[in-house]
DNA sequence: CGCCTTCGCTTACCATTGGTAAGTAGGCAC
DNA sequence: GTGCCTACTTACCAATGGTAAGCGAAGGCG
């Protein structure tokens, strides 16, 4: 079962390794958060979002939202006017994945007490 | 739909600033894959995970693996022999996360191909 | 005219995080 | 005694992220 490409590589692993590196830059905090965010409002300017990510640093904000327009997930629209007004949204791969994790988000809410409890009986060990 | 606790504070903003609080520990690359792998493997030793986990240090092997243990994701065990032998596996807990995350493993795979265009596009652009 | 405001950034500076590589424990084979 | 085994620590350095300040261009205000 383990293809061969034309340059001797197994063709299962490198596709592997792409996926795995995909997961390692989508799977991380604040995209997720913002995929949410932007899943439910629909559509948001710069600061609105800043407000609705709360803890998000500007900085932050723009690197993840620049990430994500160009891997494809969400649309950046500039409305050119003074001052400057800048909306965001989904595009139907950022629906996708904002689905795909949901399962997630689902998870964290039901099991959080778990985890809680999970934790405290580690910190109380010898 | 808003109910406020004794405190004062919005019972919905407190549950939700906590679950995103979660998913802020857990969303992060090596977990994701260190439960992807345990979940395939079903049980490994510390440097089997480490050759598993293409790319991660041992300092980043044992710091997310303490971390998943203190979550209660997954059970160390050890085998107080010489060398020594210690061994991970999933607890019920951590399969259901890797169960919940499963559906963005199947979507990064799905979607790969429009990533990479996505990404050739805007970096492409004027 | 000059000054302040607004919004979406960008930048300089510093703290925290993560990678690299070397060390540690402790018994067993040589 | 020397070296090897595994599962870590640790010291040191590079990269990442937070904080706060600045910027640009138009319009309102005195």
């Amino acid at each position: 079962m383990t293809a061969i490409a034309p340059d001797g590589s197994n063709v299962d692993l490198r596709l592997e390794a792409l996926v795995t590196d995909l997961i390692g830059r989508v799977a991380d905090k604040w995209t997720m958060i913002v995929l949410d965010v932007l899943g439910e409002a629909g559509t948001l300017r710069f600061t609105a979002l800043g407000h609705a990510v709360r803890g998000i640093s500007q900085k932050m904000l723009t690197q993840t939202l620049r990430q994500m327009e160009r891997d494809g997930l969400v649309i950046r629209t500039i409305h050119p006017v003074i001052p400057p007004h800048v909306d965001y949204c989904l595009t139907a791969l950022g629906h996708g994945l904002g689905d795909a994790f949901c399962g997630v988000w689902e998870w964290a809410a039901d099991h959080r007490d778990e985890i809680e409890a999970a934790r405290r009986a580690f910190d109380q060990r010898p």
